[in-house]
Parts: structure tokens; sequence; C-alpha cells
DNA sequence: CTGTTTTGTTGAACGTTGTTCAGTAAGCCG
DNA sequence: CGGCTTACTGAACAACGTTCAACAAAACAG
């Protein structure tokens, strides 16, 4: 039995956090269990019900932190390329990411709530910070436009390059390899502005 | 006990598909299995597995017609339109249908392998039904482009609407409502087609 | 019509899952 | 040292996918 107090709460959250990703990353997202979890830190599984309200809270809080990662990263692409350029580097870079580390970025993607209450605020607020990358690029790129015609471009062209790369990292859209993955990320990103700035 | 010899396994396996979408609709995608799937036609769970390899598999099938009938109506909301109405239209249906049964469309999007073998062959096939619609709108509408280019093109696109669609559904994107939802397939289609046709 | 073979189906069983909660043991305080 | 509080356990429950020995119904043989 492992000692007791070893651990403060905040640490016991971070501990599973991680624990959470190293299962992830070695066996598989399907196969992330509150045991397995649990077992990972040397806990019962009874304890994470004490941290998170359920295994989706869990696995919620722990795709927030990929999301996190994938926020900076993106961020870090965009470097001091023109808007257009930067855009189409930050696509490339989300695919990039759900390719090479495709089992915790599976876990991101393909995780959908078991008990069917909608995704909690503060999630929406995390995703929320990405779109903003994206919209922060598309007000360079077309200072004229207003600020709902940006939002609804920014939400639309990356939930459009969301779609790709879910249907290419799931399989579900066999092009011939990671060479046809990109090209269809690069006509959806080149193509897409190239008509908003032309509207 | 159920009399034997009662369906051909022809009819108990359509039996067992409607099952699917009737669980599936009356309560929830999560929900469906092959207790309860077994139990809606008066069979034991044992019995699937002499229809189906496993639940992957009986739920792939049963999504497999969910995509049979969305190319069905695809394909009649194109009407006599020009391409890139119909191509809009298309798009918009796309969406409507996913809205509308959602529960259906939710088995359809949110299903990920549990078993992780790939997506098989003829799923392939199904899905790419799909995408030969989109191609004949795009032949049509630009007859000089060369065919991997349209084919690369609808590929890029529909996932996109698809990416758009799956994160309304899921209510990852809320962003206002079914007019807004609206208002992002239509910025990604005709941007898209906008930006392509100048390409 | 009876006996045997074949075949469709069962239902119990195994190992897994999420989740709850009475019980326990460790730390803290007087 | 004794009592209170609290962190944690681990057994329990229901449901899951899946397997398979057993059985009963149909088909066939004589």
């Amino acid at each position: 039995m492992p000692r007791r107090y070893q651990h403060s709460k905040e640490e016991l959250r971070h501990l599973a956090l991680d624990a959470v990703q190293v299962v992830a990353e070695r066996e598989g997202p399907q196969q992330v269990s509150a045991r397995k979890v649990a077992q990972e830190i040397g806990y019962a599984p009874g304890m994470l019900y004490h941290l998170f309200e359920n295994i989706d809270d869990l696995i919620l809080q722990a795709n927030a932190r990929t999301i996190a990662l994938l926020t900076d990263t993106l961020e870090k692409s965009v470097q001091r390329k023109a808007p257009d350029k930067a855009v189409l580097a930050m696509a490339q870079q989300y695919l990039s990411l759900a390719m090479d580390n495709s089992r915790r970025w599976q876990l991101l993607f393909e995780h959908s709530m078991r008990n069917d209450v909608p995704v909690p605020d503060w999630y929406q607020h995390q995703t929320d910070a990405l779109f903003r990358l994206v919209e922060k690029q598309l007000t360079a790129m077309a200072p004229a436009k207003k600020r709902r015609d940006v939002s609804l471009a920014a939400r639309s062209l990356w939930s459009a390059v969301h779609g790709v790369c879910l249907l290419t990292v799931t399989t579900k859209l066999d092009v011939g390899g990671p060479v046809q993955a990109a090209k269809l990320v690069e006509s959806l990103v080149t193509n897409y502005l190239r008509g908003w700035i032309n509207s």
C-alpha cells in the first residue's frame, strides 16, 4: 500500500494527467482506463474519483493539455511569416503533430463523451484560443474585414483543417500516404484563403 | 426461447442492422451494444458473432447503410442545379442530415474501432462513392482541370465539410445555433470553390 | 417412423470496464 | 496517549465484448 499524504491533491492531479498521456502513448488511446491510470501512479482506481468527476473529466483535462501544447506549437510555427504563409504553416504543423504523435492526438480527436453531457465551458475556451491564433493571421491578411467575418472564417477554415487531419489520422481517407495528406491541407488552405480574400 | 430457423442468415443480418439503428436513435450511439442489439431482435448476444466478426463489424455495416442513405440524399439534392450551387446544396444537406438525425449520424461520425484494426476496404469504397458525387460537380465546374486535381479538391473540400459538421454536431464548436453552422458551411464551400476556380 | 448427423442458438462464463462506498489506517491535535 | 479527521483502499455492482460447451431443432438416412 502506498504511503499516504505523499502527494498533495494538486500533485496527484498532475501525476494522473501525466499517466493518461503515458498510457495513451504506450498502449493506445483505447486502452486508457481508470484502472490503468491509477496503477501507473501506484494508487487504487477509486482514488481518481476524488480528483476528477469521472473518466470523461480526466481524459478531457488531459486533452486540454494537448490542446495547450498544440496552441504553443502552432504559435511558434508562425514566426515572422506573411499571414497567408503563416496560416498554411500552422495547418501543416497541425497535420504533422497529428500524424507524429498519433496516439496522443487520437485521444484528443477520437474521444467522445461516455456520459453524454455537453463539452464543458473551460474546454470550449481552450479550443477558442486555437481559433484566435487563426483569427489573428486573418485579421493581418484582411484588416478591412469585419470582426464577425474574420471570426467566422477562422472557425470555418480551422474546422475544415481539423476535418482533413481527422480523416487522415483515422485512416478513413486513404489518399496515398502522408504526402497526399499535406497536399489536401495545402489545397484547402490556399484555395479557401484565395476565395476569402476575393470576396 | 425463440423458435429456430425462423429467419435466414440474411434476414437475421438485416434485423440486426435495423436494431442497431433503432437502439442508436432511441438510447443514443453510446448505448449500442451487442447485448442491446440482440435483445432488440429477441436473440442471445452470442448469436451475433455468427453473423458479424465483432461489434465493430456490426456497427460498421450499420454505418455503411447510413452512408448509402447519405449518398442517395445528396444525389437527389443536386437536381438540375448549376455545379457550384449543387456542391453548396450537397454540403448544406450533409449538415442538415447530421443535425436532424443526430444520433444516427453520431454513430457514423464518432464510432472508432475498438479492435484497432484499420477500416476495411469495402467501407472505404462506400465513402469513395460520396467523394465521387462531389468530383462529378467539380468536373462540371472546371472541365479543363486534370482528373487528379479534381479528385484532390473533392477530397479536400468534403473532408473539410465533414470537419465542420462533425464539430457542430458534437457541440465542440459552439458558434450560436444552427444558423451559424449553415454559415460556416457556406463560407467554406463558396470560398474554397472561388479559390479553386481561380487557381 | 426412428436414429443419427448437422446446424442454429443459447446462456453461462471470463476478463474487462466505470463507479460507488463502507471501512481502514495514517496523520494531526489536544 | 487517545480521539478526530481525512486520504485512500479494495471489494462490490452492473454492464461491456467475446467465447464456447451444451443443447435442441431441423435435416437426413435407413
